[in-house]
DNA sequence: TACGCCATGTAACGGGTTACATGATTCA
DNA sequence: TGAATCATGTAACCCGTTACATGGCGTA
């Protein structure tokens, strides 16, 4: 799937593997992420499929870039994936329900204070969705103002990392609040 | 991670990599999976390394039964894990939220049944967590009383899955309202 | 008659992570 | 002086999925 994310900023303008990794990182970094090992070897795959061109821009003082360019069969197979509807749930994974799961045995205070330190996390985080969408989102319309019209959908897609952290939030004062009182040990 | 969901399971009473399947589906299947082959593949390497043993219960008529039982070194390791604190914000992967990023491309009408669709199933999903736990979470504590005070971290599980669907249902209802208000198709 | 349950496994493959390898420029 | 940024890539490994292989019993 980093494939279609891959076509999907290659279809704003031509980028190196690097550049993808910023905008990954500042703009879907809230629901998809890679490292840069492996968006190089997905580059190589999508030009061995002709899904997209490379060229070599040579520079003085730091490495020369690699720049990919989208192609009208990289287009094709991208507009395919998008409007392909996804008909059903995505089973997720989350490793803190996982431990809070079987947490009973390491005792009330132990599992109190790691239910702290979550809620501080997501409460920092909360905030940073409210702050609206990243200066650099901004910047990127300014460059190419043609995309203006894609700011809802990213804004769609921030909205939720606001809602899911208040849920989360919400979760985690209420569960402490639980085990504080339910939890009786030993 | 399978690893430390097949040893607490296995820390309630000795069972099978097939019983395994059934109560991760059942209990943890909001928040953690896994298939049949690779939880037989992780039983074993687990039984490599120690943490649990097994013997052959021969049956007849069905297939022999192979039981698994946790090891001292087992509990130990599961211990170690569920103490260690998740200091961080683990990174999830959305595909709906990706598709949605790069989605205005689609066109209006196309992006709305999307989102339709997406509802319908995290409206049922979420009645489903309303309903509390599931019957067999009742029979698991009629046949092993001790287990009733794990049941305030089951239900705790339980009720984020509520929240998260509540959250995803308010999203979608909001984000279905801005693209039919906001989006300017051509 | 056919499907679902019980029950265990192997093999090939794909996606992703970590570690390794290189090296100049810029800023604090 | 040291860290961050720019910039590209390979190799080993781990986790997980899909497909393959087997086969009796109970139920609709």
């Amino acid at each position: 799937m980093l494939k279609y994310a891959l076509l999907g900023f290659l279809n704003y303008k031509p980028m190196t593997g690097y550049d993808l990794e910023n905008y990954i990182n500042i703009s879907t970094g809230n629901f998809w992420h890679a490292r840069l090992s492996q968006i190089y070897m997905t580059l190589k795959k999508l030009e061995q499929d002709g899904l997209v061109t490379s060229h070599v821009e040579p520079q003085e003082g730091r490495p020369d870039r690699r720049v990919y360019t989208i192609t009208e069969a990289g287009r094709a197979d991208l507009s395919a994936w998008l409007a392909e509807p996804l008909v059903e749930l995505v089973p997720g994974k989350d490793p803190l329900l996982l431990k809070l799961f079987f947490a009973r045995s390491i005792g009330k205070q132990a599992v109190l204070t790691q239910l702290r330190v979550q809620l501080e996390l997501h409460r920092k985080q909360l905030e940073v969705y409210r702050r609206g969408l990243p200066p650099e989102a901004h910047e990127i319309v300014r460059e190419q103002p043609e995309l203006k019209p894609e700011t809802l959908f990213w804004d769609a897609t921030r909205r939720f990392g606001e809602l899911y952290e208040e849920a989360r939030v919400q979760w985690l004062e209420e569960t402490i609040a639980r085990i504080e009182a339910e939890f009786n040990d030993i």
